[in-house]
DNA sequence: AACACGGGGGC
DNA sequence: GCCCCAGTGTT
């Protein structure tokens, strides 16, 4: 076992060790009690066949119960078996999944039902292992036919069940990332019921959507209160922990060292409002993408059959944009530097002034040696580039 | 790991 | 009218 692993065992266990079989015992009792009670009777669960339990779960992957009953009934009706699946025309199939959307699953159940036919002599596989063979079904789905239909303790793990759980066990691993998935497989295995896993399965989804739900959930009416870790710490509406997925952008700069004949680099100020508002860096001039990967190559030595009529190099730029200093061909360096919601790629081009030109100073314009840089107020970015420029020598 | 799939519901 | 939703497949 490795490290990952063993540390994976501890947390699960933070998670479990107050479920004592005792305890675990009280709450398959308490939740199996409430299931009996309050199940709703759905046309799928008149009985435990596979197909149907399948049928069901992969409408019920898009769309909401109330939608879902009518589009299964009439299912049911047209395909009533998985060789009338497997055996119907397309034609029929798409009209039968007509405004359910995601119209690629049900070719799916059509292509899996005819594994079922032809590879499994028109028996669906009875473990979870075995059904995540069949297109279209994953682990989720697996679960849930595995559970209900053969009674396996399998999890059947959905958006509804790792927010029940994030709540009864104060999980907070973001729900967001694929690999947080393995926390609930776990808990779950540790409390499901061995004689009713499927029931024990449903009534977790029934609680997610009845009960514990998104917002304001009815922990009044709960038949899992005494049970549920963030209800007596009142913190359950802070679970699930899903965090919003910021889309990072990508920004890219030419940074221009300019050196005069007195040692002084040349920094600008910022803007007063917006990023690193005030700061002082070198100045930056944004590029596109592209030229920006064009000039990164061609520093790399790797660009190839780049002719220099169509395309421009890095330096034939900065002599034309910036012709009062004489540039070093190759660039410094290349710095990258994320930011909460993008990144920043900056080339950094060194070229040397032969004038001091102190007159072009302004306050939002200074020319100072290195050794002074402390005295302004520096980004990140800007340290590792001055970093870099050490490192190369250009500065001490 | 990121994106596509396609409707419905919530704001 | 825009954003998010929830699994599975694909790249």
């Amino acid at each position: 076992m490795n490290k990952q692993q063993i540390k994976f065992n501890e947390e699960i266990e933070q998670y479990t060790k107050t479920w004592t079989p005792a305890k675990v015992a009280a709450f398959r009792s308490a939740f199996l009690t409430w299931y009996d009670e309050e199940k709703r009777l759905l046309p799928w669960r008149v009985n435990q066949e596979p197909y149907s339990v399948w049928v069901s779960e992969i409408m019920l992957q898009q769309t909401q119960v109330a939608t879902v009953i009518p589009y299964y009934q009439r299912f049911m009706e047209w395909f009533p078996t998985v060789q009338d699946l497997a055996e119907a025309p397309e034609d029929k199939l798409l009209k039968a999944w007509e405004g359910l959307g995601y119209y690629s699953r049900v070719r799916n159940m059509q292509v899996a039902a005819k594994q079922v036919v032809s590879e499994f002599g028109g028996q669906f596989p009875t473990t979870s292992e075995g059904l995540k063979q069949l297109k279209g079904i994953g682990p989720y789905t697996a679960g849930a036919i595995a559970s209900i239909s053969f009674k396996e303790p399998a999890p059947a793990v959905d958006g509804n069940v790792m927010r029940v759980f994030s709540r009864l066990f104060g999980i907070g691993e973001d729900i967001a990332k694929p690999s947080t998935l393995k926390y609930f497989d776990a808990v779950v295995r540790h409390v499901i019921d061995p004689i009713r896993p499927g029931d024990m399965n449903q009534a977790t989804m029934d609680l997610g959507s009845s009960i514990c739900t998104p917002t304001k959930p009815k922990c009044e009416a709960c038949p899992l209160q005494s049970f549920c870790l963030t209800y007596q710490q009142g913190t359950q509406e802070n679970y699930p922990v899903k965090l919003k997925k910021i889309k990072v952008t990508h920004k890219y700069y030419l940074a221009l060292a300019k050196e005069n004949n007195q040692g002084q680099f040349e920094m600008i100020q910022r803007p007063s409002e917006g990023l690193l508002a005030n700061l002082w860096t070198f100045p930056l001039i944004e590029v596109s993408k592209e030229d920006y990967e064009r000039y990164h190559q061609e520093w790399q030595g790797t660009a190839e059959g780049v002719l220099a009529s169509e395309t421009d190099s890095l330096l034939k730029t900065l002599q034309r944009e910036y012709p009062e200093a004489v540039w070093q061909k190759q660039p410094v360096g290349e710095i990258t530097h994320v930011f909460s919601h993008l990144k920043w790629h900056v080339l950094i081009a060194y070229g040397r002034k032969n004038q001091s030109l102190i007159a072009e100073e302004t306050d939002k314009h200074v020319w100072i040696t290195p050794e002074t840089f402390k005295e302004l107020a520096v980004p990140k970015p800007q340290e590792k580039m001055n970093q870099l420029l050490k490192k190369a020598n250009y500065i001490n």
